[in-house]
DNA sequence: GCCAACGTTGGC
DNA sequence: GCCAACGTTGGC
């Protein structure tokens, strides 16, 4: 079991949207990364963690936890010439985009920010402290994991 | 709103 | 296949 990093604006999206959806669960449409697109394509895997990491908002921070309850499929808003994530070069024979549908565990009754994981040498191996890292999914090595779920308990 | 750091596009 | 121009992300 994978844990993952998956970034949302909570103005778009936030884990309160999650947990309110129908199920509690959301395909995680609108990806138009290749690397973050081949995470879910071909690694991310039935009951791999998400962390929920809210981005460019006040105080950017892990707020929560998910997990993956489907695994690859084709993003369909990339058939939908309405849709803003519309991709004229996708066909339903060979699609481009693929996503994969997370479910609500919890919200975290604190949250990390990204300021304290970035003042804590502890973190040095997180992806999202390193410099410029933009990738909105992105694998988290399972040390980091435990420590974040140590530190968000306290 | 600024801007650094990427990622993508398209002409050559 | 190079690379300049452009677009986007996301912290600040």
């Amino acid at each position: 079991m994978q844990y993952w990093l998956f970034k949302s604006e909570p103005d778009t999206f936030s884990i309160d949207d999650l947990a309110k959806r129908p199920a509690q669960t959301e395909s995680w449409d609108g990806v138009r990364n290749y690397q973050a697109r081949n995470f879910m394509r071909d690694e991310i895997k039935l009951g791999d963690k998400v962390f929920f990491y809210h981005s460019s908002c006040k105080a950017p921070a892990i707020v929560g936890l998910a997990e993956v309850v489907k695994e690859s499929h084709p993003d369909l808003t990339q058939f939908d010439e309405k849709s803003k994530y519309y991709d004229p070069k996708a066909t339903k024979d060979n699609p481009r985009w693929f996503l994969v549908d997370v479910k609500f565990v919890e919200k975290f009754a604190n949250q990390l920010t990204l300021k304290m994981m970035k003042a804590d040498a502890r973190y040095s191996e997180m992806p999202l402290v390193k410099k410029g890292s933009r990738l909105s999914i992105m694998p988290i090595p399972n040390k980091i994991a435990k420590l974040i779920l140590e530190d968000i308990k306290d």
